[in-house]
DNA sequence: AATTATTATATCCAAAAAGGTATAAAATAT
DNA sequence: ATATTTTATACCTTTTTGGATATAATAATT
């Protein structure tokens, strides 16, 4: 598959390590797939939006707009 | 189709209309169909991460975890 | 080191997202 | 009020996600 680890990744895996979670039960508590759980520490982008806010929902987090990385913006054009 | 606008759906349809552009605009600009562009903006829930920030990108913004309002918190089951 | 627990990768497939397009509705302008 | 622009809803097709499951690889524990 190969994706790259990214933010949300990281944090998410990070958080469920906090809360002293395997991957098959956060994907349990969060009522997704494992496969879904795993995709996301993974990184896939591709992933959809209410899924995602599933598994946040459990830290108490949701998705959100919030400022890119100014080493990731591409200037006008 | 009957979702109900959320705070990422407004968000977009603000920045949208601070940039003074249209749908169409929107969606040739982030490369994402009509279609997109108009579910984003009437809140649906289930769309596509990735897409949903090559919309985001363009206001410099991306997707990420936030903290849930209070009012959703769901408390310790 | 060997066993056990956890995580990663792969395949199959039903369900659904996203694009295109057409049309209706609503908003804006003249 | 009418015309024009913009936005919303609906249908169809293609592509892809996500669940389930099996197996391989890695990490942790004794």
């Amino acid at each position: 598959m190969r994706e790259n680890l990214t933010d949300l990744s990281k944090h998410i895996k990070l958080k469920r390590k906090q809360n002293k979670l395997t991957q098959p039960e956060l994907a349990l508590k969060a009522g997704v797939g494992l496969r879904f759980v795993r995709d996301l520490e993974q990184g896939k982008s591709t992933l959809r939006m209410d899924k995602v806010n599933d598994v946040l929902r459990l830290f108490g987090e949701t998705l959100g707009p919030v400022p890119m990385d100014r080493d990731k913006l591409i200037t006008n054009e």
